[in-house]
RNA sequence: GGGCGAUUGGCUCAGUGGUAGAGCGCCUCGUUCACACCGAGGAGGUCACUGGUUCGAUCCCAGUAUCGCCCACCA
């Protein structure tokens, strides 16, 4: 049950007024997680309030977690950054809009789905109302192809909602234990029917912007998943491949060898290229030479991008062997001669480009094969012709991987949806980069990649996949009499009818008898690149369209949370959106996050079998021990895995709650324990609110510029010196009249005081031992308050269960400490009278350390050797140093050449016998 | 090949143009009435290397090495 629905303790409204809540006898951090996150459920604790305007919010543009995947350490790691942000936002005074999605959209959910309910996605078929899936379950799933059920893209949606949101409770479940202090009323997912429409209206409003266009184009194929794939999304890898060294035959019959690592390609060549410069090649430009082995006549050309020191300097433009290519390709406007089909074969007709009779009955042997067994067969050829010259030469080469795929991309012409991205225009690519400078990254240095990306673009963002999962493109086309699709007319919808899907819905002024036929229609039957969707998030989670009020208090937002491995796709992506949009960033500031790193200081993957499961992480070490341990790396900067900082967190923890206990124990209740400012009247306890401010001052400024370990470092540090110094300092005046050191220092005040007479003395003496106690109570629970503050954002379980023994609300709620009131309340003392007493106290402790005795041993007497400019503060400490040192007879200062306060001359009494 | 980051005690990391910091681990001591999921004290580093600037460099500059990452690299 939780405190603060405890009916029974005394309420009051008054913030500056104690109640007289209950300190717990044995404090712990034992189900503090799940008791915390129901009552901030309970309470609406992180409910945003959409009557705020734009000014008052900070809206935050959660990643969407995979949820085909599972969660991993990684995420906890930047989710606790995320979340820092948001709590300290929130008590800065800002309303924290922070949404979260599940990015269900893509091909791991489409592979997940297949697998769990034996179904594979065929958008030709109708809708199937009430489709029972065949299989349900890991384990029973169709294993291959052929035994899985094909169903409809609505109906496969429908299943990928249904098992995506399974997995999302498990996710959430995750996040609640974290602590992340989102409202859990705004979730949204990426295949939702809000996120579908979203997708498909910002892409039909860049159509009709002319943003968004189709075109016939070599773009990069992956002929496993039988789809293009954009330049974002690309791998380079090492991939083992041999040199060949060919002869082309000049007119005249001398040869000019090339050197290329795709023989097969050889039927595909338009042309042989050298560097302008290059000597070697002046008699040949303008001259056509012959390809060995299928005798076509090609062009040697000169161009800029070849390099004269890589292969024999000469190279064999294909089309198309690589990027390169492409760009010859198009510059030199040279001819179309493909070979390689889509599903990675050479073609099965024989190219009519190839006229003679022997190179025809070449290129029989290859039709049909794939690339590897044509260079093969082609390296036979060329051998018998005596057109290879030498063996060819094992090398490395590294070649173009789609990121999921294990085959090498082929370059392809397809028809394809692009979106333009200042890939081949210089004023958006311009427009596109002046964005990134607008934009404020954490860590800065982290924009050289927005930098890098933008400016090695060589082409617009192809977003459409030939996928059968994923939002589809909401166009039609119309179709002529031959039955063929006028792609350069497609037939959109009205944005009032999205999300639609074209192949089951139709257009506006065609029946359903109409499609596919002559004079009819076709659906396009294309899906959007996931990028194209998540580039959204911001109009998703918002309620673009859908929810215009909510939207102009969101949008543009502040802050985009993310790993730095998704600049060039996620973030990158999600400008030009917003650019194309509303001419402007979609949120000011980018927080990136670096990665987990294993003890072998590799990225954490779970191929290499370290990955710890974060539920069993969070249930060992307690939700705020995770989060300090995320909480102290740095932004942008790759963290260990290191199980020692979780330990040193859950340690913080407890101890914020042991000392708050003791702080709030002086006295009957914590009632004794005022937040009065007015009653600090002791210079330590001035000093140490003055140091106090110093922390609050630092930490403010730390978070507002993202700099969240700084903070908890000021915070952390002045923490435990405040445990181990001041709280041991000030313990004993704290008890006052009623504690139990009361004798002693009644009697040490009264052999200091000058009376006139014994009676005023003791009088003088007890108001005296009053004011103190009341100074020290109301310095701690002053302290308290701010520091269970400043704490909150990084340990919000232990500082809420403190707040909860003593004050009113949700600490979570309340305003973020202020400097200026601590400083009018320490009333120009100086910080370093609490570091004075400290090393003095530290010097007294040393004496019974190495006396090796207990450190209630008393001082009979002792001396003080110590720095000059330490002297006004130990004075001013004078009475509390000595309670806490236990010092019974004289205490002598003297000043010396030290660094720090050394005692001697120092006599220890017997040990006390416990009372 | 271009770029970004890192290199500080055994480990994980702070940090500053002027005598090097923390926590963990280690050693010693202390069952102390907030805390044994504890406290006190201590040992431990030529701040990767080589030059340069400077009165003075761990810090600034240039270069080298090693590690990680980003981009380019298929002739």
């Amino acid at each position: 049950m939780a405190p603060m629905s405890d009916a029974t303790r005394p309420v009051t409204t008054d913030p500056a007024t104690l109640v007289a809540r209950a300190v717990p006898e044995k404090v712990s951090l034992e189900g503090i997680e799940d008791r915390w996150a129901a009552t901030w459920q309970e309470q609406g604790t992180y409910a945003f309030d959409r009557s705020k305007s734009r000014e008052q919010v900070y809206a935050i543009d959660t990643p969407p977690p995979t949820v085909s995947g599972s969660l991993h350490v990684g995420h906890v790691f930047s989710y606790t950054h995320t979340d820092v942000v948001a709590r300290f936002q929130r008590m800065r005074g800002a309303e924290v809009f922070y949404p979260m999605g599940w990015d269900d959209n893509g091909l791991p959910t489409e592979r997940r789905v297949q697998n769990y309910y034996g179904v594979r996605c065929d958008p030709s078929l109708p809708y199937v109302e009430g489709f029972v899936p065949p299989h349900e379950g890991d384990a029973g799933g169709g294993k291959s192809a052929r035994d899985q059920v094909p169903v409809s893209r609505r109906n496969f949606i429908e299943l990928c909602v249904r098992l995506s949101g399974e997995d999302e409770q498990q996710f959430e479940a995750l996040w609640r234990r974290l602590g992340l202090s989102v409202d859990w009323s705004m979730t949204y997912q990426t295949i939702g029917e809000h996120a579908r429409a979203v997708a498909q209206a910002a892409f039909l409003r860049n159509l009709a912007r002319g943003e968004a266009y189709q075109a016939e184009a070599p773009g990069l194929w992956d002929v496993t998943f039988q789809t293009a794939v954009a330049q974002a999304e690309l791998e380079a890898r090492d991939y083992p491949g041999f040199f060949h060294r060919v002869a082309f035959h000049r007119p005249d019959g001398l040869p000019v060898h090339i050197e290329t690592t795709r023989p097969e390609l050889l039927p595909a060549c338009v042309a042989l290229i050298a560097h302008p410069d290059d000597e070697r090649y002046q008699a040949l430009f303008g001259t056509t030479v012959t390809s060995p082995v299928f005798g076509v006549e090609v062009p040697v050309l000169a161009h800029p991008a070849a390099e004269p020191d890589k292969g024999a300097g000469i190279a064999m433009c294909c089309t198309f062997g690589d990027l390169t290519d492409v760009q010859w390709w198009r510059e030199l406007q040279l001819p179309t001669r493909s070979v390689v089909g889509r599903d990675g074969r050479l073609h099965r007709d024989t190219p009519e480009w190839i006229s003679s009779s022997s190179g025809r009955a070449a290129y029989d042997e290859l039709a049909g094969k794939t690339t590897y067994s044509a260079r093969e067969a082609v390296v036979g050829q060329l051998r018998a012709a005596g057109d290879l010259d030498g063996e060819p030469v094992a090398t490395q080469r590294k070649a173009n991987f789609y990121e999921k795929g294990d085959k090498p991309l082929e370059i392809v012409t397809s028809r394809q949806w692009y979106i333009r991205n200042g890939g081949r225009d210089e004023n958006i690519r311009a427009a596109l980069m002046a964005r990134g400078a607008e934009l404020d990254f954490n860590p800065e240095f982290m924009r050289v990649r927005y930098e890098n990306w933008v400016g090695g673009l060589n082409g617009d963002w192809l977003v459409s996949r030939q996928r059968f999962f994923g939002v589809p493109f909401p166009v039609w086309y119309p179709l002529d009499d031959a039955g063929e699709p006028d792609h350069d007319h497609p037939i959109v919808p009205d944005e009032s009818a999205l999300p639609l899907d074209p192949a089951s819905e139709v257009p506006a002024g065609y029946s359903p008898e109409q499609r596919g036929v002559p004079g009819g229609f076709a659906g396009d039957p294309d899906v959007m690149d996931t990028w194209a969707t998540s580039s959204l998030s911001p109009h998703i989670a918002g309620g673009w369209l859908a929810d215009p009020d909510l939207f102009s208090r969101v949008f543009p937002m502040d802050l985009r949370p993310q790993a730095q491995d998704i600049i060039r796709t996620w973030l990158f992506s999600t400008v030009v959106r917003s650019h194309f949009e509303h001419g402007t960033l979609p949120w000011a500031h980018a927080a990136i996050s670096g990665f987990i790193l294993d003890p072998d200081r590799k990225k954490m993957s779970k191929s290499k079998g370290n990955v710890v499961t974060p539920m069993d992480l969070l249930v060992e070490h307690g939700s705020d021990a995770v989060r300090y341990w995320a909480a102290s790396a740095k932004l942008g900067t790759d963290a260990a895995f290191e199980v020692g900082q979780m330990k040193i967190g859950r340690r913080l923890a407890i101890k914020v709650l042991n000392a708050s206990k003791f702080a709030l124990s002086f006295g009957d209740s914590p009632l004794d324990v005022p937040l009065d400012p007015t009653l600090v009247t002791d210079p330590l306890d001035r000093a140490m609110l003055a140091g106090l401010a110093v922390v609050v001052d630092g930490a403010t400024a730390a978070l507002e510029s993202y700099d969240h370990t700084r903070a908890l470092e000021l915070t952390e540090s002045f923490f435990w010196t405040f445990c181990d110094d001041y709280l041991e300092l000030v313990k004993d005046r704290a008890y006052g009249a009623g504690g139990r050191e009361a004798g002693t220092a009644a009697a040490q005040s009264l052999a200091d005081t000058s009376a006139d007479s014994p009676a005023d003395a003791l009088a003088h003496t007890l108001a005296h031992t009053l004011a103190g106690a009341r100074s020290a109570r109301a310095a701690l629970g002053l302290a308290l308050d701010v520091l269970l503050r400043l704490f909150a954002p990084v340990l919000p379980f232990a500082t809420e269960e403190v707040w909860s023994w003593w004050r009113t609300g949700s600490v979570h709620r309340q305003q973020w400490p202020d400097a200026a009131t601590l400083r009018t309340v320490a009333a120009g003392a100086d910080p370093a009278v609490v570091t004075a007493a400290g090393t003095a106290l530290a010097a007294l402790r040393k004496v019974k350390s190495e006396a090796k005795v207990s450190m209630r041993t008393p001082l009979l007497s002792v001396t003080l050797a110590l720095p000059a400019a330490l002297r006004p503060g130990i004075e001013a400490a004078l009475t509390d140093l000595r309670a806490a040192g236990r010092v019974t007879g004289t205490l002598e200062l003297l000043d010396d050449e030290v660094d720090v306060p050394v005692a001697m001359a120092a006599e220890l009494g017997e040990s006390e016998p416990r009372s």
